[in-house]
This record gives structure tokens, sequence and C-alpha cells, in this order.
DNA sequence: CCCGCTTGACCACGACTGTAGTCAAAGTTA
DNA sequence: TAACTTTGACTACAGTCGTGGTCAAGCGGG
């Protein structure tokens, strides 16, 4: 499987969220907290295409910019990757220890709540 | 915050389990799947004394492990740290993905649902 | 038409990781 | 006692990551 960094991952999202971009508009969605410059920007989209995350289209001199993995699929995997890692495969301590740390809103358990029930099904 | 790496989890795992270990008992701990190089793992140990994860005690002319942090706390900081990379800090979608992915088995399920029943309270 | 800004291509560089090798001292065994 | 094993200390080395510099070619505004 791609191993994405957290910063690429970063990149990934706001692809996820609007395919198509090109390096400087991906820099501006960035914005808000995030300011890396430019060139960082572009390294990390250079390497999600050596990666296979992306795949580039070109417009005139630049390049447009769209996911080739599919969001969904990438973070269920990721979720249980990180579970395997630090939680042994079990999920419920995850849960658990989100709870503890106050990782829960009230809004989340309502959620959980609905979700639970579909899973009964 | 300190950063453990995935081989140094493992590591810290087996440390949790049975604090005290030498380098060569949690050698042997490991054992199972992991074959890393004694070497290896004395590395493992050595890094996560500088990071502070881990503490020594002579013990003649060799070294026995005790965590310097405590694992639930840990690992509850890990959890909020994942939900926050890669679901921007909303826990229900990570439970979701788990469920659409079967991360979840029958037991989990039920294991959540009397968690929500005390988190309701 | 000339200057500066943008763009991709390529390069740099130190920190962290995974995976050990070397070495010297001390303990163990034949 | 001589050889072997185990241990910690130190070293190595390539790959990934975060962060951005350099360079040359093109575009856009005076």
């Amino acid at each position: 499987m791609m191993q994405i960094s957290a910063s690429e991952l970063e990149v990934m999202d706001v692809l996820w969220a609007r395919p198509g971009l090109a390096a400087s508009d991906v820099h501006d969605a960035l914005g808000d907290g995030r300011d890396w410059n430019v060139r960082t920007v572009k390294t990390f989209l250079s390497r999600l295409v050596e990666k296979g995350a992306l795949r580039t289209v070109e417009d005139g001199r630049r390049y447009l910019y769209f996911p080739q993995i599919d969001e969904t699929e990438y973070k269920a995997q990721a979720a249980t990757q990180f579970i395997d890692r630090v939680f042994s495969g079990r999920a419920a301590p995850l849960v658990a220890h989100l709870a503890d740390s106050r990782g829960l809103t009230h809004d989340d358990i309502a959620a959980l709540e609905k979700l639970l029930g579909e899973l009964k099904k």
C-alpha cells in the first residue's frame, strides 16, 4: 500500500474536495494556518504523483492534479492500519480511549448511536 | 509530544506488558513473526531511552528497561492525533469507516453500545 | 520588446527510521 | 586458560519527510 505522510495527506484532502486544481491553487486552498512555501507544496504534489496517489493533466504550461485513489477507501484502510498498530486490531478500546480523552462530542455520540443502530440490522 | 515509531511501539507494548525486561528478553518476547536481530531491538531500546519513553536500571553489566510513559495516556493521545490528521478531528466518521471495512466485530459493537450507554450518563 | 513572476525539473540537507555491523569488556564453558 | 557469548557504546547507510533553494523557459504588463 502507498504510504502517504501527514503533510501529503493535507494536500490530498484539498484535492479530494476540489479535484483538478493547479499547484498554486492547492497552495492557496491550504492557506489557513498552513503557510508552506509554494515550492514545498509542489514537492508534496510531485511526491504524490510519484507514489501514484495523484495524476496530472497538462493545462498550458502547468499541471492540474487529480486524485488517483479513493478517499473513503484510503481512510478506511488507514484507520484499520492504525488500529492494528496501536490497539492490536481491537476497535473498541480506541473508542474508549477517545471517550476518556473527551475526543467525543455530543454530536459524535449521537452519530455513533445512529450508526450502531444501523450496524445491528 | 514524544514521537514513537511503529517499530518502537511494538517494543513499548512488550515492556508495558512486562516492565523490567532486559534487551534480550524483549527480543525473545517479540519472537512471533517479528524476527529482528537483537541489535535492532537494542537500537530501538536506546532510541526509546533517548526519547524519554523508557528508563534503564543497571543490573550487573546489563540494563533493565522500564516504561516512563503511561500506556493508556499515550494511546489516547495517539488516537486523538490520528483522528485529527485523518478525519479532521471527527471521531464518528472513523467509526463509520471501520464499520464499512468490517473492522468491527460483533463484540466490538456490543462493547461500543455499552460504552455509549455510559457516556450518555 | 524587456522585466519580473510563475512553473516544472532537479537538487539539497538535516532529522527520523529500519536494519544492522564493529569493538571492547565481561561473563561462561569446555 | 583459551575460546565463545553477551552486552552496551558507537557507527553506518539508505530511504522517507519537511522544508525550500536554483535554474531555465514561458507568460503578462508596461
